[in-house]
DNA sequence: CTCGAATCGGGTAATTTGGGTT
DNA sequence: CATGTCCAAATTACCCGATTCG
């Protein structure tokens, strides 16, 4: 199992995500639109990451400790 | 779906709700104001969250075992 | 009654969203 | 097709002092 739906997780902000990647916020955004990354939506309609996910997507590899929307 | 109003449930605080959508705790409280979420209020005026309610709202993501407030 | 941490309030920056365009 | 930028509107984050919680 890697990252199922209905696993324990820490959730990341897009900024995060974005930072990880060195990727623009939008173009989080547009993974969690094309399904290629899930998304918890908070009650305001922002978008949470999971931070197990995108480790996954990352290859394993963990970016310079980067503090990203801070 | 076991989700009674009056039936036993676990209160939770501003913090813990906050960290389990990793929002600010400032956030929950809007949302409590917005409708978006029922409070309990303490009679000093703090809020308390149903744990269950909090849950459905997250939509089957279980947070990390994280201890927020204690 | 005292104390540290948390949660009130409001007010103001910063981030995010969504669409359209390059 | 994927990414970056511009824009306006909405949501969220951090600031303060005062009050409440445990």
């Amino acid at each position: 199992m890697h990252a199922n739906a209905t696993e324990e997780d820490v959730l990341l902000t897009p900024s995060e995500v974005a930072a990880m990647f060195r990727v623009d916020p939008k173009t989080v955004t547009r993974w969690a639109k094309a399904g290629k990354l899930s998304a918890i939506r908070t009650l305001g309609g922002h978008r949470r990451y999971k931070e197990s996910e995108v480790r996954e997507l990352l290859g394993g590899f963990i970016p310079a400790p980067r503090e990203a929307a801070e």
